[in-house]
DNA sequence: ATGCGTATATTCGTGGGCGAATATAACGAG
DNA sequence: CTCGTTATATTCGCCCACGAATATACGCAT
């Protein structure tokens, strides 16, 4: 029978990355996890952890180094990284980077059914989300600087070569989180011009928006009690 | 007892959208989506509309209306909204509108991870992604000058008020794919700079970068041929 | 010493997403 | 008229994500 196909959890390709740096057990791979920031990228979930490892184990990417031992906390179960989990490692990565993949996000969604809110409101809703959108650049730039600055001591320390230690903390660590940055901003730029198209140059029409939405409204009759102020 | 939280799935939210509009049964809700190219911001699975109806009706803001009849298909169920059901449809667009929610990405989740890749490697995989991305803009703003020309056809008539018919397709409906071409572009702009930074500022730094990576790798010992060329 | 909060570490059950199968009828071609 | 093809319309079951439960041990205060 043949290798079953490569779990579609991200989550799975972190563990992969991790055992290439050294064997850990689950829980560790975890605590690194967060302590490095990746969750914020990366989503995590114990449940999810351990099943995506049971995965990579029954594809022969990962295998069971030792089980149990050191202090004596409960059981605890070290893995490593197997040559073809290696090879599944760049193979992934290679992927990932190279092919831009269709994500569906929420926003999106609400965008594609904008009709279904008369004019006013959508435009309220979206000024309100330009607000939260400014905020969290303003939040995620201050953690980049702060990061900038004497972020070192959150990697394990054996994990950097000596003469790194104290540094600044390199940027490669942390591209991810530019590249959120760089996505919030965009989709800031666009709501604002949005909504400046709509009240300024009465773009959809608004007009006829207005007409769709009240008529379909209508047909769900009488006592709705007026929402909008 | 209470009501069972809204379904996670916005294809839920479409169902409500549609129905707002008038009752339909789900093979229809299917094919106006697709129609409407909302499929394309709204994930379509058959198995899953079946699921979210089901949970709409458990929930009360959906009920059929009639069962059967017309042509002579296959038996079929209509829907309508009800009452709650608009209610539900309307927070839910207030919510998707107003709240900016975090989303994990595939490509964030390589970035967080680019450390495992050689330097080298990771310039030559951005640069291909650049270029599917480049392709992808110029692509989809072909689709959306088309649509503005002609497209009109693809509304079902009777949502349209009359004296629209035969002109051109007002930008309301196609929001999404705006705010999808925005995003594709910022994302493009930031693989750019990235490896402009790698290749000509030796961002990373990049023998740092090369020195963890060799590390790593070299625990794996001997025996991998070469792969970058 | 004893109790309790917290960190360590893993298992399990449920629910939902989705692929694949099922079933019927219209429609055109030979 | 019958055979294959496509459009219509829905059901079923597997698998995976994830919340919640479980279990042990350390450290610190009383």
């Amino acid at each position: 029978m043949l290798k079953p196909s490569r779990p579609s959890n991200p989550l799975a390709l972190a563990v992969l990355a991790l055992l290439f740096e050294r064997p850990m057990h689950p829980y560790e791979m975890a605590a690194t996890l967060k302590e490095r920031h990746k969750e914020e990228s990366i989503k995590l979930r114990y449940g999810s952890l351990y099943t995506v490892i049971d995965a990579l184990v029954k594809r022969g990417d990962v295998m069971v180094r030792a089980t149990s031992r050191a202090g004596n906390r409960p059981e605890r179960t070290v893995y490593e990284l197997t040559p073809s989990g290696l090879d599944e490692l760049r193979d992934w990565m290679r992927d990932l980077l190279r092919h831009p993949t269709k994500e569906f996000t929420q926003f999106e969604a609400g965008l594609s059914l904008l009709p279904v809110l008369p004019p006013e409101e959508a435009v309220s809703l979206l000024r309100d989300r330009a607000l939260h959108l400014s905020g969290k650049v303003w939040q995620m730039e201050g953690q980049l600087a702060e990061l900038a600055q004497h972020e070192i001591g959150a990697m394990t320390k054996q994990d950097l070569p000596a003469p790194l230690a104290r540094q600044k903390f390199p940027p490669l660590f942390v591209v991810e989180s530019e590249f959120r940055v760089a996505m919030v901003r965009a989709e800031l730029a666009f709501v604002n011009e949005l909504v400046r198209r709509i009240t300024e140059e009465g773009w959809g029409p608004v007009d006829v928006w207005r007409e769709i939405q009240t008529k379909c409204a209508d047909q769900h009759e009488t006592k709705e009690q007026p929402t909008r102020q």
